[in-house]
DNA sequence: ACTTGTTTTCCTGATT
DNA sequence: TAATCAGGAAAACAAG
C-alpha cells in the first residue's frame, strides 16, 4: 500500500498538502485532479481524484474504500503529528470512482491521453506533447476547466479564458518544455498571436477571447463537445 | 551536427 | 493608469 503526497491549490489560494492511499494508474507529469483546480506535480505521483463539494471540504475519491480510520492511521505514519487539516470527521469517503478515461478522441485522427497531456497518434502508437491549439482544445472539452476557459460560441469555435494566468500554468505542464522561466497570460497570448497569420486562430474582439482557425481543423476535423 | 517548426522571451507602441 | 493587444526580432527547444 502505498501513499502519496499531493500539494493543490484550492480556490482561495492556499497550498494545501494532500495524502492519500492508492493503487491506480502512475503519472509522470503534472496532472489536475481538483475539479476545479489544476494543482502542478513536480514529481512523479499517483492518481488521486478530489472533488470540492458544496462545503467547501475537499473530498477523496480513492480508489480503495477504506475507512476514515485507516487513513488516519496511516497517516499518523507518515505525518506524525503533522495532522492534515480536512481529515477530520467532516471528512467525506465517496463511494469508488472510475479515474478519467485514459484516452479521448479529438479529432478523427487524433486521440489525447487526457491525464498526461499526450497526444497519441493511434496509427504509430507515438506518444507526443500537444500542440498549443490542441491544447487549448482539450482543456475547453474537459468539464473540469469549465472555469477557467469555455466556449463563447460553439459553432464559430470563440472560447474564452476565465483564468488567463491558470491556462498559462496549465500550458506550461501540459507542453514540458525545460524552460526557466514561467509561463504567462503575456507569453501565451504572443504565442495565440502568431497563430493568426497561420490560420490556426483568427482574430477577434473581446478580452481574452480567441477563435480558433480553419487551419485548427475547427469544424471539420473536430468540433466541441456537446 | 544541422534543419525546421513551434513556441518562448522580450520589447515597443497602440488600445482599452 | 495598468492591463491588454499587436507584432517584430531573436533565442530556445524538440524532434527528426
Amino acid at each position: 500500500m502505498n501513499i502519496y503526497l499531493v500539494t493543490c491549490n484550492t480556490s482561495d489560494e492556499q497550498q494545501e498538502t494532500v495524502s492519500s492511499i492508492d493503487q491506480p494508474t502512475e503519472l509522470r507529469t503534472p496532472d489536475i485532479y481538483h475539479v476545479n483546480n489544476p494543482f502542478s506535480l513536480s514529481q512523479p505521483s499517483k492518481i488521486l481524484n478530489f472533488n470540492e463539494d458544496q462545503t467547501n471540504n475537499l473530498e477523496l475519491r480513492a480508489d480503495l474504500t477504506l475507512s476514515t480510520d485507516s487513513i488516519s492511521d496511516i497517516s499518523d505514519d507518515v505525518f506524525g503529528d503533522e495532522t492534515l487539516s480536512f481529515m477530520d470527521e467532516s471528512f467525506p469517503l465517496s463511494p469508488i470512482l472510475p479515474v478519467s478515461p485514459s484516452t479521448t478522441q479529438i479529432s478523427n485522427a487524433l486521440v489525447v491521453e487526457s491525464t498526461e497531456w499526450f497526444i497519441v497518434n493511434p496509427l504509430t502508437n507515438k506518444r507526443r506533447r500537444p500542440l498549443l491549439y490542441e491544447f487549448l482544445q482539450i482543456v475547453l472539452d474537459d468539464p473540469r476547466y469549465c472555469e477557467y476557459a469555455s466556449y463563447a460560441n460553439k459553432n464559430k469555435g470563440i472560447f474564452k479564458l476565465h483564468k488567463p494566468n491558470e491556462i498559462a500554468a496549465l500550458w506550461k505542464n501540459a507542453k514540458g518544455r525545460n524552460a526557466a522561466h514561467d509561463m504567462t497570460y503575456d507569453k501565451l497570448a504572443r504565442a495565440l498571436r502568431f497563430y493568426y497569420k497561420k490560420g490556426f486562430m483568427m482574430q477577434t474582439h473581446g478580452h481574452y477571447t480567441f477563435q480558433f482557425g480553419p487551419k485548427s481543423g475547427f469544424g471539420t476535423l473536430w468540433k466541441p463537445k456537446d
